[in-house]
RNA sequence: GGGCCUGUAGCUCAGUUUGGAUAGAGCGACGGCCUUCUAAGCCGUAGGUCGUGGGUUCAAAUCCCACCAGGCCCGCCA
């Protein structure tokens, strides 16, 4: 049954363009194939009852280790709702890559020396810390907007603070205290991680490693005159990775953390927390050697990004990097900005906070706001509004919940014993479900987006309601087949979306 | 100036990569449906120059070209 679409017409399973077949014969005479019949163009095939029976859930997999890295989240502020879209989208196409590949590795990137941490850590040395939160990942938040303010007139102290990171790494156990707090939101949501490396890890071990490997493959050169005297550029797009003070840029920087994930260079030791590798100076060495690497970054760092496919092309070409980009949630004021502070009453912890006020409940609480971030095409923008964010009617979370304790419900008050007696046209317009499994599958695999598979929950609930409203189920036993079928497959899929899955609401 | 993303119903969005059946949902509006498995639900009505103009094709929302509008990137910031 390869090559074909779902049939649009009740009535009929599969279809395909009579133009796209050449053997129509061949595909009457199918041993699954009860019936065909050519309308409007298309051969509609209707499937024996049995072929419902054997069909499986399963996907072709690829024997290739898949990295992919979120959300990333610079450890010096609580995540807002921007960082949560990255986090949510991460985690989903990590469960769906999973149905497809062998190895699926979370990576989390912690950047301990970046500009941002030592002006939050300046100011922590200096002032203490912000009461106006209880959570250390919020008050830390609030005094960077204040760093902010204070930054001209500090920079040198502040430079001084960052270049000392980077030698001692000072500001390690800071920063420890502000992933913590993350990560509590991280458990509340369900975002998990393989591996969290820290930047101040990567300079240590692997960055000279890597940009000798570089130099030594002839992909960076020095230059000596004009505006970038001193410096080492990229050969192709002429950007800086080396300074000509010998510090490294953010793209060396990643491009050094790249280059370990495909094991191209090694170096890295890792310590075991909580089921999660972190890299630390006294651990084991690891490695992951990814086939597929995939970067859950906001769209505006593409340029950025294909700067590090084009690198990639050259020195690993077997190697399929990939660039997850998802547009930005905006405010209706604005984009976020964690200097300006405009997230404030807009972080993760505050969306949870309003959810459970709205539903009372915790499941339906983190269903409606995971369904409403992986509805959206991570191309689209969202103007964040509360209403909409947070419906409990329609195409919501609510609704995709609701829907599954229906199927729950039909499978305890069942009268009879499940049992695939006689299937009429209404019982197949639910199952054509089973049959777009593995394509949908793939098509989110291929465009990277998760949103194919919120469509497809979305449109089971729909057709699934619909036929509970027109049937009686519960003391038919073809009819509650039906159902369990559609069940099993539904809540896989709400495992592909991290909703989780619950017995009542 | 160069590059990328977006433009589909009043609003929010699917569908575009692989051209193909009458362009689909939700919200909002209007009208129905709870003595029967969870009404956070179901059924129906109204609502469309698929940004504009060309081209390719038996066939274009989908492919190609030009243009218009909005957003983003192009730093020895990250």
């Amino acid at each position: 049954m390869e090559g074909l679409e779902v049939s649009k017409l009740k009535g009929y399973d599969l279809a395909i363009n009579i133009r796209k077949i050449d053997n129509i014969d061949k595909l009457a005479n199918n041993p699954d194939v009860e019936k065909i019949d050519i309308i409007n163009g298309y051969v509609n095939i209707r499937l024996k009852q049995e072929y419902y029976k054997k069909i499986e859930l399963n996907t072709d997999r690829e024997h290739k280790v898949v990295a992919i890295e979120y959300p990333s989240v610079n450890p010096n502020k609580p995540w807002h709702i921007g960082h949560l879209r990255n986090a949510i989208i991460g985690e989903s196409m990590y469960r769906i890559l999973k149905l497809k590949y062998d190895k699926v590795e979370r990576i989390d990137y912690i950047d301990d020396l970046g500009l941002q941490v030592a002006q939050s850590y300046w100011y922590y040395t200096k002032y203490g810390v912000s009461n106006e939160h209880d959570k250390f990942d919020h008050r830390v938040g609030i005094d960077y907007v204040k760093v902010n303010q204070m930054f001209q007139d500090n920079e040198h102290e502040i430079r001084e603070i960052l270049r000392q990171m980077e030698e001692n790494n000072i500001a390690r156990d800071f920063v420890d205290k502000v992933l913590d707090a993350q990560l509590e939101t991280a458990k509340l949501y369900g975002i998990g991680a393989d591996y969290r490396i820290y930047e101040s890890d990567i300079k240590r071990d692997i960055f000279e490693v890597g940009l000798n490997k570089l130099k030594d493959l002839g992909y960076i050169e020095y230059i000596d005159n004009g505006d970038l005297k001193g410096t080492y550029v990229t050969k192709l797009g002429k950007k800086v990775i080396i300074r000509s003070d010998g510090t490294a840029t953010y793209l060396g920087k990643d491009i050094t953390f790249q280059m370990w994930k495909a094991g191209i260079i090694d170096g890295l030791k890792f310590i075991k927390k909580d089921n999660t590798w972190y890299s630390h100076n006294k651990g084991e060495f690891k490695n992951i050697k990814a086939n597929i690497i995939i970067n859950v970054i906001g769209i505006e760092q593409s340029s950025h990004q294909n700067e590090i496919k084009e690198i990639f092309k050259q020195i690993a070409p077997e190697v399929n990097y990939l660039h997850l980009a998802y547009q930005r949630v905006k405010l209706k004021q604005g984009h976020f900005s964690g200097r300006s502070g405009n997230w404030i009453g807009y972080t993760a912890d505050d969306l949870y906070r309003e959810a459970l006020n709205r539903t009372n409940n915790h499941d339906l609480a983190l269903a409606s706001i995971k369904f409403f971030i992986l509805k959206h095409n991570p191309k689209t923008e969202v103007i964040f509004d509360w209403d909409k964010a947070l419906s409990t009617t329609g195409d919501s979370g609510v609704y995709v919940l609701y829907s599954y304790v229906r199927m729950l419900g039909l499978e305890r008050n069942a009268l009879v014993q499940p049992n695939l007696e006689s299937l009429d046209d209404d019982d197949r317009e639910l199952l054509k479900y089973l049959l777009m499994y593995k394509s949908s599958i793939d098509k989110a695999i291929r465009y990277l987006d998760p949103s194919v598979i919120a469509e497809y929950v979305l449109n089971i609930a729909e057709s699934f309601n619909s036929y509970y409203s027109k049937h009686r189920i519960s003391n038919n036993p073809s009819k509650l087949w039906v159902v369990n079928k559609i069940k099993i497959l539904y809540e896989k899929m709400l495992n592909c979306l991290t909703i989780p899955i619950v017995s009542s609401i």
